[in-house]
DNA sequence: CTCTGTGAAGTTGTTCACAGCC
DNA sequence: GGCTGTGAACAACTTCACAGAG
């Protein structure tokens, strides 16, 4: 689940002219990408700031302002062409790269990350899977050869290695972390509940499940509970979060 | 995953008296709470917000702060209570309730999820999942029975539900959220990776992992390469999130 | 002296409203 | 007339710094 908490914007400014984009408009950057994938699914060649952010459940100042973070890709008058920005946006986030990507801890959650095809579409490319179970390793799930965990800087030698993704039980997370870390890894997206340390400048997001049933039951407490029958105009306001 | 786009605090206003907790707070309390469960496992009965904060990559005024949000639970000079700290947080969350919870889509996630033990734990019930394959519809996975989705009202009856986890195809999506939403479930945590229209009114979170790696991506390309061998004191600061 | 709770100051993010261009 | 891009106004959040309590 996404960069909880320090969701602020502390360093990471990127080392071109251009001044650091905000977190907030860091996260919702994807949100926008999503949209227009749709969208040019739909067959759109041009959309205004309004339709993007319909399907993003935001407003039209709001991704204007977004989008004028990365550049100036939209026509006063017309709209933005949608090609082009998904273009701009894959080149903003960096996935035109082809982001290498390893996932340690073949589980339940690990195998079924692994054969998830919409992380391969998306320009990410994961090169290995590590485990320390003997019945796991030397098989392959999802096309992705799991490997022994003992023999990790063996495994992936020179690779660098963009992201690692940490699917293993909480109890073994830290040393995982710490050991990847040290072999040269270069950022984590962790689904482990538990307390982690990462060095500074490791870039590392959480996500966990737990806490986002919390807080959906905390907004729970505070939705007005819906009269049966006199549903009051659900028109169902486009809304991509909470 | 997570409110990814609308971080904000847009209405959610609890109708007690206390004034409306941030949305940003919000987010930060399952980590809190995490790491109070994890210090009372240590042994901790009383833990300083300078404590609290490093587990959860903070820091001890934000930590404060937040926490003040909830209510005066610590003692000056001393420092807060960890089984009493734990308490109140369940309590504003109101997982201490035990939330109905149900899954659609038991494909590789969803059966992950069922899998997890987790949420079991933390005051979540998992009281149905739902599928339109037959060859799943009637068996069990994770203890929690299959049903035809098609028979959705049918099955819960009069049970409120009031979290609907949606792990079905991008295709699907929208028609399931419409269904269940009619049927009275009053929240959804969402994983497909489409834009979804929500009725306002309905709290609803998304988790999108293609997001995750697109945000790291991007940090990637801020962060300083790290220098092999000089690793400038990597004393692991703490830090929860990117 | 230690550690919480909190106004006030400082910072960051959002929305408004309009100039500029089609 | 429609729609982007953006300063300026506004709102939200974070950090500071200190009073208050043990």
């Amino acid at each position: 689940m996404s960069d909880n908490a320090r969701e602020n914007n502390k360093g990471a400014m990127p080392r071109g002219k251009r001044a650091a984009i905000p977190r907030t408009t860091l996260q919702r950057l994807p949100f926008y990408l999503r949209a227009l994938y749709s969208l040019e699914e739909e067959g759109w060649e041009i959309v205004s700031s309004t339709q993007i952010a319909e399907l993003v459940g935001s407003n039209s100042a709001q991704t204007r302002k977004d989008l004028s973070f990365i550049g100036e890709f939209g026509q006063r008058g017309v709209g933005y062409n949608v090609p082009k920005l998904i273009q701009e946006l894959e080149k903003f986030l960096g996935v035109t790269r082809k982001r290498k990507v390893v996932l340690i801890g073949v589980g339940r959650l690990g195998s079924a990350i692994l054969l998830y095809k919409g992380i391969r579409q998306r320009g990410f490319e994961i090169v290995a899977a590590f485990d320390v179970d003997p019945e796991k390793i030397g098989t392959e799930v999802g096309g992705v050869p799991v490997y022994d965990f003992n023999k990790f800087e063996e495994v992936i030698g020179n690779e660098k290695i963009d992201i690692a993704m940490i699917t293993v039980p909480a109890s073994e997370a830290q040393k995982v972390v710490d050991r990847i870390v040290q072999a040269g890894v270069r950022s984590i997206l962790n689904f482990v509940p538990t307390p982690l340390k990462v060095p500074k400048g490791i870039p590392h997001r959480t996500v966990c499940l737990s806490a986002e049933l919390q807080i959906l039951s905390y907004l729970l407490k505070s939705a007005k509970p819906r009269i049966a029958g006199r549903r009051r105009r659900d028109r169902a306001v486009a809304s991509e979060r909470s």
